[in-house]
DNA sequence: TGTTATACATAGATTAACAAGGCATAGATA
DNA sequence: TATCTATGCCTTGTTAATCTATGTATAACA
């Protein structure tokens, strides 16, 4: 991360979820994807990806299956109803936290859809 | 904490040293401001708030000097210049962060000073 | 042929925050 | 008087998210 990598803790299985929410991807493509949207703030390790992943899968938050193209195996990901109610309540809790931030710094307000 | 914990790592320094900036303050107090400053978001724990104290202080972001009132001994913390500056490129920091945080998610933005 | 990019995965280390505990005093309440 | 709550400092051990490092394998390129 170009950031302090501290800072992302918690927010990283939010960000995974709503891009898969926006089309199925395979691991590798996420990583790039994150990378490029969010201007390389966030450089994701595979280390970090996968067991996220795998955890979202295991909770049914996530669901996979196997792709070949290009001569390569990928994996895709898929988004569950389970999935879209843990985005959303993820997105509300960092609303709230940022706008807390925001007050206890003084004046900064988050605002936009 | 009422949010998810998680989300909360990399930023307590900050919010530690920008309550102190404004005037100088005890461990105790400390506390009691961000909880009501944030509408009892952060609720932090004695044992999360004394380790950073302590840090920022060996850090030389801070310096303490006992203060008795009300028959009570009270440690003051008082921000540094070198305190300044990180809080500075913290915010900095922050900002990039969450701004970043909503290209992922989509069309949030951050604004104000 | 070696290097880089792609693509999956896991094991161990790091570290911020928490839970739980300790110590002590003041003031209110029973 | 005894007990409870709030105040005020502190430390130890645990938890868990992320990272570093490593492993495997194929395709494209120099």
């Amino acid at each position: 991360m170009r950031i302090n990598k501290e800072l992302t803790k918690g927010s990283t299985a939010m960000l995974v979820l709503s891009v898969i929410s926006k089309r199925d991807m395979y691991g590798y493509q996420i990583i790039k994807v994150i990378g490029m949207t969010s201007d390389s703030v966030f450089e994701m390790n595979e280390g970090t990806l996968y067991p996220i992943l795998h955890a979202l899968e295991a909770d049914k938050c996530l669901e996979s299956y196997w792709c070949e193209a290009e001569g390569r195996r990928r994996k895709y990901y898929k988004i569950t109803d389970k999935g879209l109610k843990q985005l959303a309540e993820k997105e509300k809790e960092w609303k709230e936290f940022s706008t807390a931030v925001g007050k206890v710094l003084g004046g900064v307000e988050l605002v936009g859809a």
